[in-house]
DNA sequence: TTGTAGGCGTTATCAG
DNA sequence: CTGATAACGCCTACAA
């Protein structure tokens, strides 16, 4: 019974009027006279039509009104980052007033050879690259020989790919003044990951660090501290800025005073490892983070930290896309950290 | 310059074949002499042809290759979930062997009307309702009417339609016979949303849970403890868990010697909480979680809990797709949730 | 193994 | 305000 879906064409011809008219009633860009209107609208319901088919109108239109958003990593490991999920929040704003709704590829590794590539056959008028490295310079060549728009967030594409940035250096430097300026001197660093393969420990101190991100927020905390020792972690997460504080609180000779933590949750984890070494935060240990989103559970304390815009990012990626597809010029857009300062820091020597 | 992008008819003209022989060459169908085909080949590469036009062959074939998933909440707060990032990798594992991609569509409360409502003009192939309740039933009746294969994820959305379970109820009073079986008789309860609304406070004994997942869990807890007392909060998360807490550890003479949570995130909020109050896990208070996902942040403890194989509901999502998509009787399934002791519980009154 | 013809369901254009 | 026409770019019987 089920044979066939009724079509514009069916629905025109039940309604006695040209399949023109009958779309003309469903997109509205043409007036309709009332009268024509009830009645296409009557057959389309006789029908169960219930408007047209995406499918045909996308190639049709030329647009299918989807956005990729490719990420390298599993989707619950990208996810773990509240960063990453205000991001895709403020993605997700703008382009819905495109009518657009975000398509999600993983950048799968382990990619079997008969898997349709997805990001090859999928219908996308735009794309968004998060927190580009050499995992996703596959995927961008792909986009780009496809001749699809491509926004980068976090990242450098190369010339002529809109990114969309933010003051990482100088931000994270205001955090180690911050920390100058209350006296401390043996200050460690706690780094998002250093390299694709996510190695874990001691920073080698010539190493040389391919992620933009973990690099510019290292040199920026560098900029005060040159000779602080950093540890590489590998993903942003509590547990793993936990591990790190162990190993950096090991040892209580070379114990520092204060921990610059490149992100909220690795702080949030450092903190759990203070007092589990049995330091009190912040009278034996000060601990800075980064990005001042709202961290689940870390309650009785409110970091200092330097807070970004995530959402404004996201946001900012999705109007970079939606004057893509209108044909203006996007712009590349930088956002600036705010320094806040909570009650994880204090003046040297005050416990 | 750009004028337009080249077609296969323009590949096909150049190459000296017929469109059809250059359709063959990409999509692999029928065997083509390695003549014609390296001819082909070369005449796309000149031209910067890269493959068939997604929209194209969507409408000729009537499949587009995106399954969508609808949420009923922001980006932001669905994923702060565990559970939900591990439903999502499995769903995305189960759909990838399609050529399938994740479209995620967000049911907004505050839609515009001028906003293009992405569900009704999407190319969608099919989508998947997560955690179903009052709020998905619109997206679902906009699915039905076009007539595209859905599955339901938690909660009952009908029949004919088939949907991915969990023994709520059964495995939620597993937890709380083992903490009779140790001795507790003055239990309390925290439960996940309660309503749509997400009203956050003790529940009327006699209240209506119209969320299914929250209600199951509740009738078994309460198949033990009939008259446990019930704090509802507003989501999943440790600082949810943790305002629950206090509530329940408010009182000194009511204080519950165990407390059952309905997700590990709520567990590891209401320890924080029992800590706080100067009470012992598990010397104290015992408590146990649900779902067995790892919580960032929990270290020193490790949850009894109930483990339910959460990715496994995400392929089995995928599967049951990928089974209507292939015309097959698409089968729900019931998944099993088990039980494992961990280090927060403990003999009642060993405090 | 290759070519021909027809149609997938819409919608923009332009004439009435 | 309405209707005829012509693509949009591809795929697949079917015939050669």
């Amino acid at each position: 019974m089920t044979n066939r879906r009724a079509t514009i064409a069916d629905v025109a011809r039940v309604a006695g009027v040209s399949p023109s008219t009958a779309s003309v009633v469903f997109s509205g860009k043409t007036p309709v006279s009332d009268t024509t209107r009830i009645r296409v609208i009557d057959a389309a319901e006789s029908l169960g039509y219930t408007g047209p088919d995406p499918r045909a109108a996308s190639l049709r239109l030329g647009r299918s009104g989807i956005v990729a958003v490719v990420v390298s990593s599993s989707l619950n490991f990208m996810f773990v980052d509240p960063v990453q999920r205000l991001l895709m929040d403020g993605l997700a704003d703008a382009v819905a007033p495109l009518g657009a709704g975000l398509l999600l590829l993983r950048r799968d590794a382990e990619l079997d050879i008969e898997n349709a590539p997805t990001l090859t056959t999928a219908s996308i008028d735009a794309a968004v690259l998060i927190g580009y490295d050499a995992l996703l310079l596959e995927p961008l060549q792909i986009i780009r020989a496809r001749g699809i728009p491509v926004v980068v967030v976090e990242g450098d594409a190369g010339e002529g790919i809109p990114r969309i940035a933010l003051d990482n250096r100088v931000a994270q430097r205001r955090a180690a003044e911050h920390l100058r300026d209350l006296g401390h001197t043996r200050v460690a660093i706690v780094t998002l990951w250093q390299d694709a393969a996510g190695t874990v420990g001691w920073l080698a101190p010539d190493a040389a660090v391919s992620l933009d991100v973990t690099r510019e927020r290292l040199l920026g905390a560098r900029d005060v501290f040159p000779d602080a020792p950093a540890f590489a972690t590998g993903g942003s997460s509590i547990d793993d800025g936990f591990a790190a504080g162990r190993a950096i609180f090991a040892d209580p000779l070379t114990r520092p005073t204060a921990v610059i933590a490149q992100s909220d949750l690795l702080a949030a984890g450092v903190i759990r490892a203070a007092e589990e070494a049995g330091l009190r935060v912040p009278a034996d240990v000060s601990v800075t983070g980064f990005d001042g989103v709202p961290v689940d559970g870390l309650a009785p304390y409110e970091l200092t930290t330097l807070v970004q815009p995530a959402t404004e990012k996201g946001r900012a990626a999705g109007a970079a896309i939606a004057a893509m597809l209108d044909g203006r010029e996007p712009a590349s857009v930088d956002f600036t950290s705010t320094f806040r300062r909570g009650n994880t820091t204090a003046r040297a020597g005050d416990g």
